[in-house]
RNA sequence: GGGUGAUUAGCUCAGUUGGUUAGAGCGCUACCUUGACAUGGUAGAGGUCAGAGGUUCGACUCCUCUAUCACCCACCA
């Protein structure tokens, strides 16, 4: 064990030396998170969102896991039997479209190899690819239990996802019906209306005239986007309250190119006002005319295929769909049943993964009822039961549940959990756990299951339970006993509905209870500019080069001091810097104490020896020290607090200017100079124990921030086995009695240290001259605790001090400072120069008196005085003499050197 | 069309129930290589808190409207 830290700090090491590796290898981490809870220790579980496993590293999810890491570490180390849930999500169309694209650069398609053989490549790409993500994330010093480690598609979660198809079909609440849904052309397959991303786009209205059957001549005229689904035309509607279409109501019209008679027909959905005030009815490529086909009995024609192909005749089949679109423009062009095209921005849906234009499609697809489930979610969230942080989200949660519409379940697609539904001879179908199963039920062997695969977000909806071993049929085992319902979610508000949402309804339907007690909403990242991340961008930086450049604990303190809660959060890795150089000075300060500590003990076994149960003594407390005691203990207030409302980037700040503004500026330096003072040994001991056990007090609030540098100092403190962990150590709290009153008092020091220091630097003294420094100071105990510390003062200022008794005539030549009543005066002959006083001066008069006069002016309102609480009203007095006391000062001292 | 959030120093942001002469980091200026630290220290310049009303003794803070920006939701062809 090295008693003294290296020279100069190196984050390659101290991340190499407390690698998630060697934690793993020591147990410390995942021994924490025991399968049975310990007994006496409450249970405190994060569950982590499953990264995909196509997936790498992105600065989301640093900062997503970082603030995991941060309340499973804090809850750890203040008693809790902290779980830390790990997995990888299986991304079915992501992960499909990965292993195919690279298959396809091979010259092989999945249809070639089949479903089974296709499935075995893509587990064998799983097990090969599959683990970057869960190795870059160990990178971040994250420490959850990886033995816990859950994949979505292993047979445990597979089971729970079986069990939950078959449980909410028995109880009615899937069904599978033939619909409108969105499909992919790219990916052939259905999606979900949360997998569709809304984007303008620039296309054109195009005014297409309708010849009516039984009135040569006449016609009537509709507006479309969609041109090319005229061929698959079953109607004019208009509304029956339109008096331009009244009578034509039941007439016939012949559909452009097609040449098929449909009937005018008259529904309420028709918006008089828009375009023409009449609809062409396409029932097989538009939800909304699909309902009113319904309505009115119509037939159902279909002239889009699945790969976005036209499929009908009249010479546009095979051709894709926006082709289709130009030529059918010209062709009604030519045969002059086109009346004029406008230009139109409407929006658009996309699929999220391929990014093209989704197709409404006509399809059998699978569904899950979605409002009994949506109705006691909501209630859950309403009712505080679930807390969102920040709460505002309630909103968004709560719009989206009122307006719930059924979840599109079925995906063709051959990677994901295959629907467990068997057809029969006559199609009828059986749902069941297993074909055996469903064989029985059905009562023959000749069954067939359906093709299709379920949507990611079934298995990742019943996460909080398969992670704790949840499978449908064992539903009750200690790990859910201990650890359901889980504490913390942190994650991204973008998968609100996608995942939290669903997750509450799941657990509140399966297990009975909320899945988490509190959901904690990230920013968004994006990048100095404000656009989001994106790979397209090229503005997306790469986390594992940003750590190798500035460290892990640089990034992981930088990110959340820049990401306020509910923010979103601009990001360079430049400003990385800012948690480097904080590290550096963690480093620093740590060597400067190290080093006070070797000079007063020697080695470190005897200080380990001496230090051990150190509590402060406050008979042996100089007045700096008592104030950094107080300081130190306010801290800790606010950083619990901080804790409490989940406020973290409050956590990093209050850390960082606790140790930046108190310790090291002003603590730290006091120490420096006290230490170098004829006391006695005891004294001196003492000193350093407080400076130490300061030292680690900090060590151990910043840890869950900054793992890797916190560990490695707080190891110099005494000497500790490889296999100890401030991780498991106990953190701080705050003890009242230490907020003392004399810190007040060294406050008053602190104040003539600045003060002396500008004039100092006002009036260009050159640093290596020795001032002098005359004071007259009125309140009594500041003028004591002054005087105690006039060496401090001296050796911080470079000037010998001199406290005067009242009524002291300025000197002559000296510059001078009114502050809190105290006067401060600096002989300067032939550095003085007095115009440049008087101009200073009356500068600070200027402003005090303007202040003197607001006061004044707020005092004498009768109806501040009358309405204000007494104590704002004393201390408004009290601020309003202090600065009425200065100003005659500073007056007197311009009188003076006006003469 | 509905909803949410933002607007504070040149830049990025704090400012927790209304009472501070409105703060930090970066950048900028000057001085300092002093035995922890130049990835540093000290001192300083820099703001009519987006705009207009209102509530109040008192508004950066609460309310209303306006402007600008961002995001989410929504079946008007």
């Amino acid at each position: 064990m090295i008693a003294n830290l290296d020279k100069t700090y190196d984050h390659h090491d101290v991340e190499h030396r407390w690698s998630s590796a060697h934690w793993e290898s020591e147990g410390i981490y995942g021994a924490e998170s025991s399968r049975v809870l310990v007994e006496g220790k409450e249970p405190y579980t994060v569950l982590m969102p499953p990264p995909n496993v196509t997936g790498s590293l992105t600065l989301g999810h640093v900062l997503n896991h970082t603030l995991q890491d941060i309340f499973i570490r804090y809850q750890r180390m203040s008693g809790k039997e902290a779980l830390w849930l790990p997995g990888t999500d299986h991304a079915g169309i992501a992960t499909q479209t990965v292993v195919e694209k690279k298959l396809r650069a091979e010259g092989v398609s999945r249809r070639d190899l089949g479903r089974k053989g296709f499935l075995e490549h893509v587990w064998r790409w799983r097990e090969e690819y599959g683990g970057l993500i869960l190795k870059q994330l160990r990178k971040l010093g994250i420490s959850c239990d990886w033995r816990r480690n859950l994949f979505t598609m292993d047979e445990s979660a597979s089971a729970a996802v079986r069990h939950a198809f078959v449980s909410l079909y028995r109880d009615g609440l899937i069904y599978r019906g033939k619909r409108i849904i969105n499909w992919c052309p790219v990916s052939q397959t259905a999606l979900s209306d949360e997998e569709v991303i809304m984007k303008p786009r620039k296309d054109k209205l195009v005014y297409v005239r309708y010849p009516l059957v039984k009135r040569p001549g006449e016609f009537i005229t509709i507006a479309t986007v969609r041109p090319e689904t005229i061929l698959a035309d079953v109607a004019i509607a208009v509304n029956p309250n339109d008096p331009r279409y009244r009578d034509l109501i039941g007439e016939l019209a012949v559909v452009p190119v097609a040449g098929r008679h449909v009937p005018v027909i008259a529904d309420d959905y028709v918006d008089i006002e828009f375009g023409t005030g009449a609809l062409k009815i396409t029932p097989a490529h538009d939800p909304n005319d699909f309902e009113v086909a319904g309505r009115h009995n119509l037939p159902i024609l279909c002239v889009v295929g699945r790969d976005g192909k036209m499929t009908d005749e009249f010479g546009y089949a095979g051709m894709d769909r926006f082709d289709a679109r130009e030529k059918i423009i010209a062709d009604l062009e030519s045969l002059g049943n086109l009346e004029r095209v406008e230009d139109y921005e409407h929006n658009v849906g996309y699929s999220e993964r391929a990014d093209v234009v989704v197709e409404p499609y006509l399809s059998e697809q699978w569904f899950v009822k979605m409002k009994p489930l949506a109705e006691k979610a909501l209630q859950v969230v309403n009712e505080g039961e679930i807390r969102f942080h920040p709460a505002h989200w309630i909103s968004t949660y709560r719009h989206w549940m009122e307006n719930i519409q059924d979840w599109c379940i079925s995906r063709q697609l051959w990677w994901g959990h295959r629907i467990p539904a068997w057809y029969d001879e006559e199609g009828k179908i059986w749902v069941a756990g297993s074909y055996e199963e469903a064989c029985h039920l059905a009562g023959t062997d000749k069954l067939i299951q359906d093709e299709d695969v379920l949507d990611t977000w079934f298995s990742s909806w019943l996460w909080p339970l398969t992670t704790l071993g949840w499978t449908g049929e064992n539903t009750d085992n200690e790990d859910i006993r201990a650890f359901y319902p889980t504490d913390t979610l942190v994650t991204g508000p973008d998968i609100i509905f996608f995942w939290v949402a669903r997750m509450i309804m799941a657990g509140l339907y399966f297990k009975g209870d909320v899945p988490f007690r509190d959901v904690y909403f990230t920013s968004i990242i994006r990048d100095l500019k404000g656009r989001k991340l994106s790979k397209s961008l090229g503005n997306s930086p790469d986390p594992l080069k940003v750590i190798d450049a500035y460290g892990t604990d640089a990034l992981r303190f930088t990110i959340v001091y820049i990401a306020p809660l509910g923010q979103d959060v601009l990001f360079g890795e430049e400003k990385c810097e800012f948690g480097r150089n904080f590290a550096t000075k963690i480093w620093n300060a740590a060597r400067l104490v190290f080093m006070q500590r070797e000079k007063v003990f020697g080695d470190i076994e005897t200080f380990g020896k001496a230090y051990a149960g150190f509590t402060p003594d406050p008979e042996l407390l100089s007045g700096a020290q008592r104030w950094i005691l107080g300081r130190y203990h306010e801290m800790l207030v606010s950083y619990h607090t901080a804790f409490s409302l989940f406020r973290m980037n409050d956590i990093t700040r209050i850390v960082y200017d606790f140790f930046r503004g108190d310790y090291c500026d002003w603590y730290l330096e006091t120490l420096k100079i006290e230490l170098t003072e004829e006391i006695d040994e005891q004294k001196r001991r003492h000193a350093v124990f407080l400076a130490v056990s300061i030292l680690e007090g900090f060590l151990k609030v910043l840890h869950p921030v900054m793992p890797f540098i916190t560990e490695e100092v707080w190891h110099h403190i005494v000497e500790r086995k490889n296999s100890e962990s401030i991780a498991s150590s106990i953190m701080p709290q705050a003890e009242e009695h230490w907020k003392s009153s004399e810190q007040e008092d060294f406050t008053a020091v602190q104040k003539v240290i600045s003060e002396a220091r500008s004039l100092r630097a006002v009036f260009g003294v050159p640093h290596d001259m020795n001032a002098s420094l005359v004071i007259s100071v009125q309140d009594e105990p500041a003028k004591r605790i002054i005087a105690a510390n006039t060496h401090i003062v001296t050796r911080m200022t470079g000037c010998t001090l001199e406290i005067a008794g009242k009524g002291l005539q300025r000197p002559p030549h000296s510059a001078s400072s009114v502050v809190d009543g105290s006067e401060l005066f600096m002989p300067l002959e032939g550095l003085i120069s007095f115009d440049k006083e008087i101009a200073r001066l009356e500068k600070e008069a200027g402003s005090v008196s303007s202040y003197v006069m607001r006061m004044e002016k707020k005092l004498a309102n009768k109806g501040f005085v009358d309405n204000a609480p007494e104590e704002v009203v004393e201390n408004e007095k009290r601020k309003l003499a202090e600065a009425k006391d200065n100003l005659r000062k500073l007056d007197a001292n311009l009188e003076v050197l006006r003469n």
